[in-house]
RNA sequence: UCUAUCAGCCGGCUAUCGCUUCAUUCAAUUGAAGAGGAAAGUCCGGACAGCAAAGAGCAACACACCGGUUAACGACCGGCUUCUUUGAGCAGUCAGAGAAAGAGAAAGUGCCACAGAAAAUAACUGCCUCAAUUUAUUGGGGUGAGGGUGAAAAUGUGAGGUAAGAGCUCACGGUAGUGGUUAGUAAUAAUCAUUAUGGGUAAACCUUGUGUGCUGUAAUGUCACGUAAAUCAAUGUUUGAGGGCGGCUCGUCCGAAUCAGAUUUAUCUGAUGCAUUGAAGGGUAGGCAGCAAGAUUGUGCCAGUAAUGGUACAGCCAGAUAAAUGAUGGCCGCUGUUAUGGCAACAUAAUGGUUACAGAAUCCGGCUUAUGGCUGAUAGUUUUU
RNA sequence: GGCCUUGUAGUACAAUGGAUAGUACUGGAGUUUCCGAAGCUCUCAAUUCAGGUUCGAUUCCUGACAAGGCCA
């Protein structure tokens, strides 16, 4: 089990709903690891962690530029958020928070994934040092 | 060699970690499938759904040579006419290529800057004539030939005619209408007769003909939640109150049902009802269907000039919803550059790329726009023989 | 996904199909002042793009591009 470790990113982990996407950005906190953008609250009532990935049109004109980035994030978040995800079922704590790319370029994966790195051991900071 | 047009194709296998749907399993698992020619723009046309039912006129909008294709179209195919351009020819004309929002300006209204006498009634100048007198001017009449400006100037040339002139008359033409004949399904063409001589603009208003109801899958149905039109109180009213005919008008239509009582047994009365005010209370946006077998895809044959249609066989081929088809590698294939060898084809080595435009969102038929590379065909061009 | 609206100087607006596209603020230069501000004078600067109709398009028509709005 420890020695295959594996980096499920299904349907249940996505933030869905949309009653919850308007909580979150009306209550949560916010802050930003350039070129993304962090807002979190510490409530979910269905699983321990949910996300959600977004990309602004106003940047990013054409669709397929906004789905390659959307997916990159993804993939970066996917092989990160293990440390997380155990520091939460531990605690037994609920996040839901949601990503959003915030430059006017594109950026490669590895910049993407130097900064994902940052945003899980900050969240998992705040989730631990607010109680 | 280059350019243009048309048609076709865009890699294959595999490793690790993953995503969506379906099937399977008690479950873990396992297996199968998974983005384009434009999926885009939303510019047209449909399918499908709702608006309970449902006239006439007007408005609004669209279209406009003819025939065909299609479920339908403003799309497509074929033809006609006009125009542009190239070539040939003395010329009439012929041939090739391309374009056309191509009904009506001879129903009416408007507009045509600047320039010009004048932009369509006419006037000015001029020409001719008569009268007067200051004998080179004024006034009356006729005329629409001359005025060289403009994008555009009153049908062109020649002759006759007249005081001067004028399609005023004649001949040959041009243009337009009407009526015949011939060819053609038709637009139209050729020809004959006759009438007229009226500039442009309808992508100005408009007229004629034809057609169109509106809204759109966030439609709509259904399940859950539960409220609205439900509850409570007060007041008023109780048969012609109100409502419909899709945007407007006309004319017209509906005007119900249930219960109780009374009787004239099809009427009356009352209530449910309707309107207003107040009180209390309340706020969802989730699931499923629509939604994946169809004007379907591929191949062959037949009909047709073609668009397209018919038929036989085979196939089932995405279905998400903050929205799947991805990330990192390897090998083969393809290909660019450089170096070496070789007359050349090519071979070897190094290094790089594997792409452009671009991501389904109910589904189809078109149009438009964005696009790199390779292959084939056709046309033009350059060089060599 | 669907339905609409609008594109004019750096900004906010105007224009009957007809001289060189106008007004205000802004920018630049000059004048005034001991130096500034204000004022005055002069000046730069634009019809989103491509076709078409017309003798002639900011205006009319078609297509593209860009910006903005709405849906229960």
């Amino acid at each position: 089990m420890k020695k295959t470790q594996r980096y499920f990113f299904g349907k249940e982990s996505k933030l869905k709903s949309r009653k919850l996407i308007q909580q979150v950005f009306t209550e949560g906190k916010a802050f930003s690891v350039f070129p993304l953008k962090v807002v979190w609250l510490p409530h979910n009532p269905s699983q321990h962690l949910q996300v959600g990935v977004s990309v602004s049109s106003r940047f990013f004109k054409k669709a397929v530029d906004r789905n390659s980035i959307k997916r990159l994030i993804r993939e970066a978040y996917r092989l990160n958020k293990n440390h997380l995800e155990a520091s939460l079922i531990q605690h037994d704590k609920h996040l839901s928070f949601f990503i959003i790319y915030n430059a006017k370029e594109a950026l490669d994966f590895a910049v993407i994934n130097e900064c994902c790195k940052k945003i899980i051991n900050r969240l998992i900071k705040e989730t631990n040092g607010a109680h």
